[in-house]
RNA sequence: GGUUCCGUAGCUCAGCUGGAUAGAGCAACGCCCUUCUAAGGCGUGGGCCGAGCGUUCGAAUCGCUCCGGAAUCACCA
């Protein structure tokens, strides 16, 4: 049992005890005491100065007496206006630092819930290379994940590609058009960047035709319906429909290209599927459930043909479900791969990580779902997280504002070389250990500047500034991991376990402190879908650190026991950061 | 107009199930490398926590009303 947990036990045995009022233990507000003061754990004892009928004074003074009698850990206890300060004996921490140093990989829960959670993330369409709100929603995605599991739930993860639709057969119809047979082979582009091009040629080709037909006479909207390439577009997904076996085969070649493309870039961020699928392969699905509920009377039909679901009563619109001609729409696909999930899987939870531009989407899918009957519909969570903006603005991919995926990771991790050589760093590295180390300095700085923001905010991202390496930044963990291996590396034999008795100073037992949050933080950060909680834990826990790094010296320490406790602490911090980076994919570097 | 989200230092962000004097980093200005890694440490300056009202012993935190910003409300996905 934890001190907190006895505390509060404690202190609600003695409200009753001393004042004859049974109360809740979840009344019992406990909180780590601020620095300020003498002491490590504070109740706040305002709320039951009701109960004594004392001043807060007076009734924190007869709830400490009554503690530090009946708890040996209770070394002493203050209190301050309404707040009861008490003091935990050296001798507890210390104890604390040897079962963090005994469990093998610290942070993650030791036994499984049996709570199974399906996390669909990334869903990328294959008509452009990835760029910086997907690497939010891919990081997002992964790190939520393992902090899942890291909470011992079973988790599987899926993404969901969208390789159909007109979006698609525009890079198709340009590449026709104006390829030339090009091929990522023969061009040595990547696969999704090429296929990229062609949607960006599409969309001038169509612009251009338009003002041509403008200029001819027509209104806006007819030169948008009637612009030849637009036409063609269309036609093709038609075909594309119908089977046509020349556009199936040019569709699944350059589907080959950017797929190939994307598992590049997915290779380098680090994040992987337990299984991936295909819009083309679940499009049509939820037309059968559509239907039956139609047929029961929860849907309704238009005279026209057209399927709604009325969501009026909620307050909100009434959603199509099936176009007049009888073919699915977005929501129809989720409410059919969402029920295939559910029948295959059985999932407790269905985490969907999509932006927060489809919350009304989600909304509406729940909703639907219950009224179709579903029973798992309160089982969807969607993780809605914010957008990325730059400093110029929202990132617009017409427009060619947007920050591609893989030129910013060859960004990080050039600049990650670039402050290493000029630092002076890694002499005596090979030239492939130090590429791996730019590597992974680079994407910490990635990663972490964009998980240590709460999801559901809207970020500014300045790719000039916002790779920084000092400060509260992913390298700066990093670096402070590094030191705790280099002091490491210079002792003989790993620390044991720390005496007991030993005297240490209140900076070492803050640290300890610190580190012994990191269950609670994982706990937190899992059930707010948080990796921003983890991060700024590993900050906080590697600034604390440092200081201590700074005012206590490990290897010059005469007394061998004290020098070995401080090592263990060191070693300790180390593999808490580990843990807490590794949830947030971010991996550690042993000198850099 | 309806719904949802956001607003904290010059900038980027923590803190929000109510608690003590609101915290970091960056930027600026000082100090500290013959001492386990200076990607570091220490210090200075910088705040009507968007505004108002309410609940409370106590509000950045909870409620209501405004103000400002974002997203969405497609027979697109």
């Amino acid at each position: 049992m934890t001190i907190e947990g006895l505390l509060t036990a404690k202190v609600s045995e003695a409200v009753e005890a001393c004042f004859g009022v049974k109360i809740e233990e979840k009344d019992v507000q406990l909180q780590a005491t601020r620095k300020e003061f003498a002491g490590d754990l504070t109740v706040v004892v305002f709320p039951f100065t009701r109960l004594s009928r004392k001043s807060p004074e007076e009734t924190g003074k007869i709830l400490g007496e009554y503690l530090k009698e009946k708890i040996e850990e209770i070394k002493d206890y203050n209190v301050v206006k309404g707040f009861l300060n008490i003091e935990i004996s050296s001798a507890y921490w210390v104890g604390v630092l040897n079962d963090i140093d005994s469990v093998e990989k610290y942070g993650y829960a030791n036994e499984p819930s049996g709570r199974k959670i399906m996390i669909e993330y990334s869903s990328p369409n294959t008509n452009k290379p990835l760029h910086l709100g997907h690497i939010r929603n891919n990081l997002l995605g992964w790190s939520v994940s393992e902090i899942q599991k890291a909470n011992g739930h079973d988790v599987m993860m899926v993404t969901l590609v969208n390789d159909r639709g007109v979006h698609i057969c525009k890079s198709m119809v340009a590449w026709q058009h104006f390829a030339n047979g090009a091929t990522p082979e023969s061009t040595g582009i990547k696969g999704d960047h090429l296929v990229g091009d062609y949607y960006v040629a599409f969309d001038k080709a169509y612009k251009a035709q338009i003002k041509e037909l403008m200029e001819q006479g027509m209104d806006e909207d007819s030169a948008k319906k009637s612009a030849p390439i637009m036409v063609e577009a269309q036609e093709m997904l038609r075909k594309w429909e119908a089977g046509d076996p020349e556009v199936l085969k040019l569709w699944s070649m350059m589907n080959g290209w950017v797929l190939k493309g994307f598992d590049e870039s997915y290779a380098r961020l680090g994040v992987t599927f337990d299984k991936t699928y295909f819009e083309s392969q679940t499009y049509k699905k939820g037309k059968d459930t559509v239907l039956k509920g139609l047929a029961d009377g929860v849907l309704y039909q238009k005279e026209s043909g057209s399927v709604w679901c009325d969501l009026t009563p909620d307050g909100l619109d009434h959603k199509l479900l099936l176009r007049d001609d009888g073919t699915s729409v977005y929501m129809t696909q989720d409410i059919g791969t969402a029920q295939d999930r559910f029948n295959e899987f059985n999932p407790d939870e269905q985490i969907y990580v999509v932006g927060n531009e489809q919350n009304y989407h989600f909304q509406v899918l729940k909703l639907i779902c219950g009224k179709l009957g579903f029973d798992w519909a309160d089982k969807i969570t969607h993780l809605s997280y914010g957008m990325v903006e730059l400093p110029e603005g929202k990132m617009k991919s017409r427009e060619g504002t947007v920050v591609d995926a893989d030129d910013l990771m060859d960004d990080v991790i050039a600049t990650a070389r670039v402050m290493s050589l000029e630092a002076g760093k890694l002499e005596g590295l090979s030239e492939e250990e130090a590429a791996e180390t730019f590597r992974r300095v680079g994407l910490a700085g990635l990663k972490y500047f964009i998980l240590k923001v709460d999801p559901q905010k809207t970020m500014l991202f300045n790719p000039k500034e916002s790779i920084d390496f000092n400060g509260n930044t992913g390298p700066f963990i990093q670096y402070s991991y590094a030191r705790i291996k280099s002091v490491l590396r210079k002792v003989e034999t790993s620390p044991v376990k720390a005496d007991i008795n030993i005297a240490i100073a209140e900076k070492e037992q803050e640290l300890i402190k610190s580190l012994a949050k990191l269950p609670a933080v994982v706990k937190e950060a899992g059930d707010k879908y948080s990796p921003a909680v983890i991060a700024n834990y590993a900050y906080e826990l590697a600034k604390a650190f440092n200081q201590f790094y700074h005012d206590f010296p490990m290897l010059k320490e005469e007394d061998e026991n004290l020098r070995n406790f401080r090592l263990l602490l060191a070693a300790n911090c180390a593999k808490a950061l580990k843990s807490a980076m590794g949830m947030l994919g971010i991996e550690m570097v042993e000198r850099m």
